[in-house]
DNA sequence: TCAAATTACGGTCGACGTAAGGATC
DNA sequence: GATCCTTACGTCGACCGTAATTTGA
């Protein structure tokens, strides 16, 4: 697991969809497809549902989803720790 | 920042020690050594004195060990979300 | 047939390990 | 001189991007 899987994952989520989520983080789609693959085999469970439309979460997507963003806010604050005062 | 910078940096803290942490994570005294120096680089700032003894905490390091803990145990939940119940 | 994701494939860059080098006691 | 950490250097694997393929409405 990599914290660019992490992003990666939240920011589908947050699209709801690979190839707006391949804009925003400015890297092509299927290098953001393969990082999400790669997570769920990984997991050893799909995190979303494939429809014509895009990914739509899955319960387990769910609970992944809150420890991702505890995950991001803690990288961030730690990012912070020498910019304090 | 990745997480095997977060965990290498977690073990030199427990060990005191690169060597020791090397041997812990089972990788080479100088890729440990690397992350280390990488993860300093990124911060813009030094996390341990190094001594003739080993590696201690700097006072960043020490605002940086509680985010890093926090981090690797919502990773540590996050891969388990597949095995509740 | 359009819009989405995935698979194939080749190239590059990062990170490792071994080996050598410094520094401190 | 022993015990640390760091630098040098060559290699190999992971990951990216382009292009082709697949799938579904």
């Amino acid at each position: 697991m990599s914290l660019a899987q992490i992003e990666t994952f939240v920011a589908v989520v947050e699209t709801g969809n690979v190839t707006r989520a391949a804009d925003r983080l400015r890297i092509a789609q299927p290098a953001l497809s393969r990082q999400i693959r790669g997570l769920e085999d990984e997991l050893g469970t799909p995190l979303f549902a494939r429809t014509s439309r895009g990914m739509t979460l899955l319960p387990e997507g769910e609970r992944f989803l809150e420890h991702a963003r505890r995950i991001l806010d803690e990288v961030a604050a730690a990012r912070r720790i020498t910019s304090k005062r």
